[in-house]
DNA sequence: CCGGATCCGAATCGATACTG
DNA sequence: CAGTATCGATTCGGATCCGG
């Protein structure tokens, strides 16, 4: 018997065995996002010892979950097998709790790209979902949230990814030139936002569908982000306590963000813990 | 910042970093199935080490997960809290997909009666439910599962638990007696089953509603009742397999408990691994 | 730079013993 | 019954190193 078998003959402890190793779901949520490379994977999860991911990179292989897969142009990354893009529920329920529970960061917290993604998945709610696109910074982070017809597609903008966006190959034609990303100096980690920023114009481009147009809203946040997902602040309320800014686009944008983006708390009088 | 803190500030991470500890899942398991004693849990859980019992009752009472309640006739449980038993949906997903990848059980690996009774809850399928009693041999484990109007209920008839099944104070009147379980010897470990066993007729008592009624059918498995479950076998070839047998009752009865409990597998081919 | 492998001290876990 | 204490065995974390 393995060494960290729990010894018992059980479907939960047969998932814990290896989804419930130390990082080894954190990998699987990188990996939601898109496939990575080794090195990508060490990016997104700045503690990791490199002992470990390797590792955990074998174990999740043998269970199943995840593929290696060579690249065309001479690469190498790894990718959730069907198999193992079936954990995404499960990881949207734990994200959602986490959400619940989760306080303020500690002074050296990290946010990814990645993690991010995962977030607005996890709070997104198709059935209050209006179309929209929006740009989300938060940190150095930035990403490109289009919600259409009750689908959520999250693209990332910054810090740029060495790897396309989906799937190696641009199906029509070269990949489209996307606009420079707005440049205005790093984000301020502090909640205090700078006034409004009038962007100059770039250069003439419609309002018309797909992932390029400009969006409805640009979105800084701090860490406020969260309590307006978590119906703490509402949106007026973040924008007057200046834990939130849209720098671009129309304010009441924000109040559609609010409604697609939403994790109702757990009422607080279930945590107490008695005696 | 803790030791284990994974440095990020997203909710998986925060639900990871306390859910996610080795054991701490399976405590949360056997609670979901009702408060238990220090003791009960160590006896569920045969290869925690009590230091890492204790330690992780602790962190998952400063969680919020778990409480602490002193019982009349001085005892002691731990119960989830409300918070605590959010996590249901988790643990079932959790144990769905585990299921789906068990293999055949390791030697020394046990079933414990709240392990089967949560593996019931996790392949419960509440629509296509029909009403039964049946009562579920596995191994040393009994227990009676209770199918009425969509919903189950699993109570435990062996080994015998030393708290009472659902709250501690029994609400009308005297805890009604209940009949001797069965005894016809140990169960066999094997796949192979004893020959249907006539037992004596136990005093009159009518097949009417509530839980003491006799059982529908009583079924006595080894591991086949994963394959029924999983669908790999038909209740028709399980019998004749000799994997499974109905010791009581209705072998008809082993269509609806077919129904009623089952996960479908994932498909084989997502499971090869490449390169 | 990418994809790891290796080494070693620190923290955690597992097994057993022991105590109020 | 409900844990605490102890101690060797593992695993983890952090750093370095190495072949392509």
């Amino acid at each position: 018997m393995g060494a960290r078998s729990y010894g018992q003959y059980c479907g939960v402890t047969t998932a814990v065995e290896l989804i419930g190793e130390r990082w080894a779901l954190l990998i699987v949520r990188d990996l939601l996002v898109g496939p990575r490379r080794y090195t990508d994977l060490k990016q997104g999860l700045p503690r990791i010892p490199t002992n470990i991911l390797s590792a955990r990179l074998k174990e999740l292989q043998e269970g199943g979950v995840v593929r290696r897969v060579p690249l065309h142009n001479c690469g190498l990354v790894y990718e959730l097998t069907p198999y193992g893009r079936a954990l995404e529920p499960i990881m949207l329920a734990l994200g959602r709790r986490g959400f619940q529970t989760m306080g303020e960061p500690s002074p050296d917290d990290v946010v990814t790209p990645d993690s991010l993604t995962m977030a607005l998945r996890t709070a997104f709610q198709a059935d209050a979902a209006t179309d929209a696109e929006y740009e989300l910074h938060v940190r150095d982070v930035a990403l490109r949230a289009s919600v259409r017809a009750g689908t959520l597609t999250v693209a990332r903008l910054a810090p740029e990814s060495s790897l396309p966006e989906r799937g190696p190959v641009p199906e029509r034609g070269p990949v489209p030139e996307r606009g420079p990303v707005p440049e205005r100096g790093p984000v301020p980690e502090r909640d205090t936002l700078p006034e409004r920023d009038p962007l100059p114009e770039r250069g003439a481009k419609r309002r018309d569908e797909g992932p390029d147009r400009e969006p409805d809203a640009v979105i800084v946040a701090g860490r406020g982000i969260r309590r307006l997902i978590a119906g703490e602040l509402t949106p007026a309320e973040a924008l007057a306590q200046d834990v939130l800014a849209v720098v671009r686009g129309d304010e009441t944008f924000l109040d559609s963000f609010a409604r697609t983006f939403h994790i109702a708390p757990l009422t607080e009088l279930t945590k107490e813990s008695a005696s």
